[in-house]
DNA sequence: GAATTTATCTGACCTAGGTCAGATAATATG
DNA sequence: CATATTATCTGACCTAGGTCAGATAAATTC
């Protein structure tokens, strides 16, 4: 029973207004104005080119001036003209804005962790907040290529492969499959890319190279939290555009029938079903796509 | 795995502020600043008394004053003597006032619903929402009575049975059950109380007399996203506090050792288990409480 | 009944945030 | 090369939000 979608949902929103409006203005406690808090915070997410923290923020350009002109007077940020476009400026930190930044992040953890310890069953209210990060992020997922030793790509492969022995009848035991070298998911061989909504990992696709003309996609994983917003076909959509790059002609996946997203996936982007092309125990459909 | 819960949160309080900030700000879009919006929106409420808008608000006492009067001179509100406390003022909307909440009502609506459209699996993201609102709101979880006629009343009752039906292991018909007479759990006889979360219903209890000493507990539910913060246990406190005011001398309540929560739950507040006192086929646990 | 407390109002004042119209210098376009 | 366009900066100006010190009047306490 649905009892007033429109009304949950504002009651969800009064919620966080009062709960989480306490944590962004907490910028404030350090003695600085939130507008430039937030120009600190900007710059220490890594965003170092003015005009692109201009854009995050929304900020007016007079504005966007004298926030970071206030920074300079505290010591905390120096500006450099960018190196390959002289009307452009770049904004870095001085050993001091490193550590008010580090500051502002320790305060920040420190405020969610006191927040969450105050929850029972915190792991449930956890996996609710990617749910909701994952909807309203929606449109911020972006795909990058990562190394599949990196934390990130482990945890990715580690759900995906608790999701397959979740699924799968005989569960799965990734030793008896035929897991491909690191290397093979490597560029010049192949690659390894990672859905990242705002910091976490939210989805994956490896492609596993052999130097020549066939390369074959595996680990093709999306988070249930953002499943349904189009982002394993961004995936396989960049995984395809890196084969090309590396003059591979044809693409082949296995793949099991208990993984029905994925197999209306294939069938709806292009791929051809085959014969058998290996001997894993696991795969019990074979695809094909010449690019 | 838990990928770095701090994090995490972090990453769900960032995307609620981009997303759900805009609902906040949405207050402007009627050429009024956001204070001004604020305390038309507390009078919406149902807060008429000034000094407690303002301290709902958190306002200093002459900003109030001048948001009032800023709404006095636009029309929309008329401030008039507290009638029992000379001081104090009480702010009432006039007919224009009523409709300008009601726009700023339906353009809060319309936005929210518009938001939701936008998702797949609606209900799961609805749901992900409660568990958070839930969580966050804890402490402003209020005990009401209530009609057992009300839908608010309705709905607890039907998210009741059908957790019956799911833990029980031969179901649950509530035809077979002796279903209370309504009348029985209104006041004289007795009382049905609800916890509201904010607007939303997350938990009731009835109690159910007879007009005599001895009076039953009946249809104890939390929603549950509200369990663990101590609801139930405020629920029978309250029922109890009513109890005392009707003269009853005695509780009783049956129960099902599916139900292990409410089973713990008497167990540690002062209720003795006693032989069976019915023939309803659902319960197989038989509590009192003398007061 | 005098003294204190409480709720509201008023005027003076301040800061943060934001807009707008040029100025300046570098780059892109014809 | 002349002419736009772009990124940043500066000064002038404005509003919203908020603080503070009294003033006023009603209620409470002694």
């Amino acid at each position: 029973m649905q009892y007033d979608p429109v009304g949950r949902f504002r009651r969800f929103a009064r919620a966080v207004t009062m709960e989480v409006g306490a944590l962004d203005t907490s910028f404030l406690g350090r003695g600085r104005p939130l507008g430039a808090a937030r120009v600190l915070n900007a710059i220490g997410m890594g965003r170092t080119d003015v005009a692109e923290i201009r854009e995050y923020l929304g900020l007016d350009s007079g504005l966007m001036s004298r926030l970071l002109r206030s920074l300079e007077e505290e010591g905390l940020v120096r500006t450099t003209p960018h190196p390959g476009d002289g009307r452009r400026r770049v904004a870095i930190f001085t050993e001091a804005g490193q550590r008010e930044f580090q500051a502002y992040e320790e305060l920040s953890n420190a405020r969610a962790s006191a927040l969450l310890d105050r929850f029972p069953r915190s792991d449930e209210l956890l996996h609710a907040m990617d749910v909701v990060a994952s909807a309203l992020g929606r449109d911020r997922i972006a795909i990058q290529e990562a190394d599949p030793g990196d934390d990130a790509a482990r945890y990715c492969l580690g759900e995906y492969y608790a999701e397959l022995r979740r699924r799968f009848e005989k569960g799965f035991d990734v030793a008896l499959s035929r897991d491909p070298d690191a290397v093979d998911m490597v560029r010049p061989r192949g690659v390894f890319l990672l859905a990242m909504s705002d910091g976490l990992p939210v989805g994956c696709v490896g492609l596993k190279g052999t130097g020549g003309e066939v390369a074959e996609i595996k680990r093709l994983w999306i988070c249930p939290t953002a499943r349904g917003f189009g982002v394993a076909r961004r995936l396989m959509h960049a995984a395809e555009t890196v084969a090309r790059e590396l003059s591979v002609k044809t693409l082949r996946l296995d793949t099991n029938s208990a993984l029905t997203e994925a197999l209306k996936l294939y069938r709806t982007s292009g791929w051809i079903e085959i014969d058998r092309f290996n001997e894993d125990p696991y795969p019990d459909h074979f695809f094909e796509k010449h690019l």
